[in-house]
DNA sequence: CTGAGCACCTGAGGGC
DNA sequence: TGCCCTCAGGTGCTCA
């Protein structure tokens, strides 16, 4: 269930596991994802020197100066496990690094995954990575950025937003959860957008992206000190998979539409356009206990 | 150039 | 119980 903030998540329990860390074993269980992987052989004994993350890309910067570079698709996850806890590989594990601290499964049942092997260099001319808009969270990404972008867009909003090369890493479900925060129709026309629905569009992103960030990393301290394996947030959402049910500012059902193949959450109420602040304070989220992963009003 | 639609692949869940 | 249908959080390609 990989969007930003579940990569970025996945990246950082991956860090203690794989950074400066030497590649001591490959398997290649799967001769393709969504692209061909790559022999296993070239990768053996070299260090991992640095990680980070572009867009919904984690990328592993390796000591000879090539690159591994991992995507999780839609349904895929990797896993952690210390290397006194090696089990036989899953069905859909398609990929399995060990390094001294333990072994990292990539297991991706659809398989729209991507494991890629760059070459140096590569990084500022491969076409994955050229065409890519700037991170929602980074300074690029401004009103006045996002302003410009869709004045010339006639595409709906929500549509929009998924667009990578407009801003990355906003996902099916961060964009419908970002447009009810700013009380923006997901169906407007982009560029009927005025400045500052522009700037309570950046800043309500900004403030979903953190949250599920930081829920996402509080979770999984908790999951990892007990099976190992990197765990997501359940997140509980405004709009996003809520058809029917009362929206938790006014009541209003709601509703789901299809927009570009893809389910849109709304309510028909607060999604009115209408110019105002960012909603900042949820009116009663479901949140878990960091400590006991049940509701936060727990005993 | 933009926007719509399709393709990739497998599993879960609901209805009958 | 088992079959069939629909849906699923991504992204790149083709075509009009």
């Amino acid at each position: 269930m990989p969007e930003l903030p579940e990569v970025e998540t996945t990246l950082r329990g991956l860090t203690p596991y794989l950074l400066h860390q030497k590649i001591t074993q490959v398997q290649i269980r799967a001769p393709k994802l969504r692209a061909p992987t790559p022999p296993a052989k070239p990768l053996i004994n070299l260090t991992v020197t640095k990680l980070e993350r572009r867009a919904k890309y984690i990328l592993a910067h390796l000591s000879n100066g090539t690159t591994l570079l991992i995507h999780l698709g839609m349904s895929g996850r990797l896993t952690i496990l210390p290397a006194a806890h090696a089990t036989p590989p899953g069905k859909h594990d398609h990929i399995i690094l060990t390094t001294p601290k333990g072994t990292i499964t990539l297991n991706d049942a659809r398989r729209f995954g991507l494991f890629l092997h760059l070459k140096e260099g590569a990084l500022t001319t491969h076409p994955l990575l050229t065409a890519l808009g700037p991170e929602p969270l980074g300074p690029q990404f401004t009103a006045s950025y996002l302003h410009t972008q869709l004045r010339t867009r006639k595409t709906p909003i929500k549509v929009a937003l998924m667009d990578s090369h407009l801003v990355v890493g906003v996902g099916n479900i961060y964009a419908s959860e970002s447009l009810f925060r700013a009380h923006i129709h997901p169906q407007t026309p982009a560029h009927k957008l005025t400045l500052k629905q522009c700037q309570t569009l950046v800043t309500c992103i900004h403030q979903t992206l953190t949250e599920a960030i930081a829920a996402g990393g509080s979770s999984l301290r908790d999951f990892a000190h007990s099976n190992g394996q990197l765990g997501y947030f359940q997140h509980s959402f405004h709009a996003y998979g809520r058809t029917g049910k009362p929206c938790l500012t006014c009541a209003t059902p709601i509703q789901k539409i299809t927009q570009a193949q893809r389910s849109t959450f709304f309510c028909p109420h607060c999604q009115k356009n209408e110019e105002g602040g960012c909603l900042t304070a949820p009116p009663s989220r479901n949140t878990q206990c960091a400590k006991c992963a049940r509701s936060k009003n727990c005993p």
